[in-house]
DNA sequence: CAATTGATGTAATAACATAACATTTGCAAT
DNA sequence: ATTGCAAATGTTATGTTATTACATCAATTG
């Protein structure tokens, strides 16, 4: 599954997501296309929703903000549950995967015969520079 | 580290996520309490943000919404991540605790240098009952 | 060209959360 | 008992995040 060509309202966000330190609420980055003919949320919400569906963009629930994946290129629905660093000083995030934390979460779903859609892992904390 | 005799707000809010069959946004909660004299979110929030300090009420960042702890009398913080799977269809929510997963997302924090305050794991999708 | 589909534009509103400030309550120290 | 303090509460207003509803436009296809 390759990512389809985007629009220009996808183009726009995604570009902004990437350019961006760390993840921005989609009023953020309603702001800062105001000056390419941005005027509502929706035009921001439904361009994110399609970037999440491509896997090119994440959703960080904790936050209600959003970032661009950090494997630009490949297919991050294909490595399985991304997990999160939140710093809650600098903002920054760090994106990870761990096969083992993928494995024991869906042992556990299996056993309760749920049927997952989308799982969720994020930690909050601060990052070695802001720890310090 | 036990929990305090609770107020009069945090009981009335805690009593009402108890009772609850699933998970409850605040203004949700606040609906239910106005009966009993509550008339503003504030209410509701800062009984939530004890309750939650406590241990006895846990935050589902992914809907917005609140639940008792399925520990009442233990005290949820001890029992090290907590991890939720949330059913779409019919909101029901169960709560769980995997050290091999705490272990692993512990040490791939520990190799970043990247200090922890607050984890999230959840799992959205049906249960058995509505994947039928 | 008509019909369909997907993308976009716009306004309004719903849902979630906090700031700021005043007041009251519980309780310890004197 | 009274003072002083900290925590809890009450209230209004506002800030932030997300969706509904409806109109229009563009590309594709039968």
């Amino acid at each position: 599954m390759t990512t389809p060509q985007l629009t220009k309202n996808q183009s726009l966000v995604f570009d902004v997501l990437e350019k961006a330190e760390g993840p921005l609420s989609a009023y953020t980055i309603l702001d800062k296309l105001r000056d390419h003919g941005f005027r509502a949320p929706l035009q921001v919400y439904r361009a994110l929703e399609k970037l999440l569906e491509y896997g090119v963009v994440h959703r960080l629930e904790s936050i209600n903000s959003f970032v661009a994946c950090a494997h630009p290129g490949e297919n991050c629905h294909s490595h399985g549950i991304v997990a999160f660093a939140i710093c809650e000083s600098c903002g920054q995030v760090m994106e990870f995967h761990d096969h083992e934390v993928d494995h024991r979460l869906m042992a556990w779903v299996r056993g309760q015969k749920f049927k997952p859609e989308k799982t969720t892992i994020e930690i909050r904390g601060l990052c070695e520079a802001c720890a310090a």
